[in-house]
DNA sequence: GTTGGCACTCGGTAACATCGAGTGCCAGCC
DNA sequence: GGCTGGCACTCGATGTTACCGAGTGCCAAC
C-alpha cells in the first residue's frame, strides 16, 4: 500500500499526465495542489514509485509517465463516481429527453453522445436478444421454398432469419403457421424456446411451423452475428500517436464479436474500467475501457462502453458511462 | 491532347507513383518499359506536363508528382478495364459461390470483400428500399397505443417504423389491419404507396390501417436514414500520411448519408472513378473513389466502391468494382 | 525526515556540412 | 530539329557537433 504522500504524488503524476500527455517532472508536482514538498522529496518519492512500478521514465533525463500499474491505482482511489457536470450533463439530459423511435437507433445515437462527451470512442452493446422476450413472430413467404422469420421483440427491436422449407408451401399456409408461432411464443425468450408447440391439427401447417422453430432454436449460437454500435471511431485516428496502433484499434472495432465479448468479459470480471493489458487483448495495450452494464426488465443486460487512450480522462468518463447506462436503463425500461 | 511520348511518361509516372508512393525522377523513367528515349528528353517531356498541369514537383529536387489532372489522364486513358485475375478472382468466385442468408449481413461482407482485394476501403450502398417492391407488410402492436410496422420487401430486406395511435387499438383491429395493407400493397413501391385502401368497413381498423400507412409515406424523404455498409475502415489509416487526413476521411465514412450521397453523385455524373476534389469533398482531396452502380430487377440500383488514396491501383480497383458489381447483380436478381 | 545544492544525463533544437537524387539548360551530335 | 551527354545548381535528407535545459540522483546540512 502507498503511504499518503506517495499516493498524493502519483495521483497528480497521473493526472498531470492525462491532461498534457507529456513525461511529469518532479518540480511541476511539487507546485501541484495537495503535495506541499519540495521536489527533492518529490524525487525520492518517484524513485520509490518507479520501483515499485507505478511509474517510468521514458529515458534517464525525463519526467515520468504512469504506468498500468499507475492508471490501475489512480482509478482504484478514485473515490465516489463523480457526476456529469455543466454542459455535458445538459447534452445528456436533453439527449434522452429527445430520444424517441426505433431502438437501434437510438442505441446507434446513444454511441456517438458517449463519443461526443468523452472526445473518444463510444460503444453500445445491446441486451442479447436471446434474452428478451418475443412479441410476435411473422413469417413472410418470399419464394416458393423460402420465407423469412421476422422476430418482433418486447423492446422493439427486430431481427430476421431466413427459413428454407423442404417442399413448396402456400401462403395461407404459412400465415396460419404464422399466427400459431405468434400465438404460442409470445413472451418466451428465444433462449428458452421449446421444442415443439402443439399442432394445429393440418400436417403442412404443422412442418412449417417445426422447420421455422427449427431455424429459430438453431440461431441460438453464442458466436451469432452481433450488434455492436460504434460512434466516433474517427476519433481513434488522434487517440494513439503511433498510426499502426490506430490501425489495431480500427481493426478490432470493426469486429463486432470481438468488441462484445470484450465488454462482456469486463463486466463479468467486475471491472468499471479495463486498462491495457487488463482487456485481454494486445492491441489494446495502449489502450483503456470504460464500461457500464445495464439491464432491462432484471436479467437482460446490455452494456455502454468508452475506448480511448490509457491515458484518458477516467472521471470524465466513468461519470458519463455510468450516467449514461442509468438513463439508457430507465429510458428503456419506462419506454 | 498529349502526343505519344508525353503519354507513355505520364502513365509511367503514374504507375510508378502508385508503386513507391516517392516522387519519381527522370531517371526511373528513362529505364522504364515503353520509353525509350534519355533521361534528359524525359526531363524536357515532364517540365512540359508540369507546365500542362499533370505533374508537380514538391519541391525543386525532388522527383514529379501526379496532379489529379494527371490522375485523371492516367484513368481516362486506362483502356478496356481489365477483369480481375489469379488470387482475387478466385476470392469473388468464391464469395458469391458461399453468398446466402439475410441481403444485409452478405452486403456487408461484400464491402469486406472489396477491401480485402483492394486493400482499400469497401463501400456497399443497398437498393433504395422506397423503390423496393414490398412483400408483405406486418404491424405489431407494442403497446396499447403502439405499434411496429414492420415491412418485408421482395428481396428479403426488413424495415421498421414506429406507429403511434391516437387511442388505444385493440389487437384483433391491429392484425386485421395487417392483413388489410399486406394484401392491398404487396407489390407496391414504398414510393408508389397510395393515399389511402379501400376502407374494409370497420372504422377502427380503417384508422388503423390510415395511420400506419401516413407513417410509410411520410419515411420517403431523400434525408432518411440510409443504409450503408462500410468494410476496411481501419485501412484508412495507411492510406494517408496525415493524421488529420485519416480522422477527416474516418469521419466521413461515418456519416452514412454522406457516403450515400456521395457514391449516389458520382454514378449520377456517369462516373467510374472521383479524384480527389472530383469528389467534391473538400475532406477528400487526397483520396480517389472508385464506384459501380448495379440495378437489381430494372431501375432500382444500389452501388458499390472503393475509397481510398488519390494513388491507389486505379486498374485493381475498377476490375474489383466491375467485376464484384455484376456478381451482385446477377446474385441478387437469379437470388 | 526534509531540502537546497550540485553534478550529471540526455533528448531536443539549432547550426552547419555533406551527400546525392533530381533538375534545367546548353552545346554538340546524329 | 530533335535527342542526348554533360554540367552547374538546388535542396531535402542525413549526419555531426554544440548547446540548452528539464529533469534526475545523491548528499550534506538543516
Amino acid at each position: 500500500m502507498l503511504d499518503d504522500r506517495k499516493a498524493a504524488i502519483l495521483r497528480a503524476v497521473v493526472q498531470e499526465y492525462i491532461e498534457t500527455a507529456q513525461p511529469v517532472g518532479s518540480g511541476r508536482i511539487a507546485d501541484a495542489e495537495g503535495v506541499d514538498v519540495s521536489s527533492a522529496t518529490v524525487r525520492n518519492e518517484m524513485a520509490t514509485l518507479e520501483t515499485d512500478g507505478y511509474l517510468v521514465q521514458p529515458h534517464t533525463s525525463a519526467g515520468r509517465v504512469p504506468t498500468e500499474k499507475g492508471y490501475r491505482y489512480f482509478v482504484d482511489t478514485i473515490g465516489a463516481p463523480r457526476a456529469l457536470r455543466g454542459e455535458h450533463a445538459r447534452q445528456v439530459s436533453a439527449f434522452f429527453r429527445r430520444a424517441h423511435g426505433e431502438i437501434e437507433e437510438m442505441l446507434e445515437a446513444t454511441s456517438r453522445l458517449l463519443s461526443g462527451i468523452t472526445d473518444w470512442t463510444g460503444v453500445v452493446v445491446p441486451p442479447p436478444s436471446t434474452e428478451t422476450p418475443l412479441r410476435s413472430i411473422h413469417l413472410a413467404s418470399l419464394a416458393p421454398r423460402q420465407a423469412l422469420a421476422v422476430l418482433v421483440y418486447a423492446d422493439g427491436s427486430v431481427e430476421k432469419h431466413s427459413v428454407e422449407f423442404d417442399a413448396d408451401t402456400g401462403e395461407e399456409r404459412v400465415n396460419a403457421a404464422s399466427a400459431h408461432l405468434t400465438a404460442h411464443l409470445s413472451g418466451v425468450v428465444r433462449s428458452g424456446l421449446p421444442d415443439s408447440v402443439t399442432p394445429t391439427g393440418d400436417t403442412e401447417t404443422d412442418r412449417i411451423t417445426a422447420t421455422a422453430l427449427d431455424v429459430l432454436r438453431a440461431s441460438v449460437e453464442p458466436d451469432a452475428p452481433s450488434d455492436v454500435f460504434v460512434g466516433g471511431a474517427s476519433r481513434v485516428a488522434s487517440a494513439f500517436d503511433a498510426v499502426e496502433t490506430v490501425q489495431e484499434v480500427l481493426h478490432v472495432l470493426e469486429q463486432h464479436l470481438v468488441v462484445v465479448t470484450l465488454l462482456r468479459d469486463v463486466v463479468d470480471r467486475g471491472l468499471q474500467v479495463a486498462i491495457g493489458s487488463e482487456t485481454g487483448m494486445e492491441t489494446l495495450a495502449s489502450a483503456a475501457l470504460v464500461v457500464a452494464p445495464y439491464t432491462v426488465g432484471g436479467e437482460r443486460a446490455g452494456s455502454i462502453g468508452v475506448l480511448g487512450p490509457a491515458r484518458m480522462d477516467y472521471r470524465e468518463a466513468m461519470a458519463a458511462v455510468t450516467d449514461v447506462s442509468n438513463r439508457l436503463e430507465n429510458h428503456l425500461t419506462e419506454g
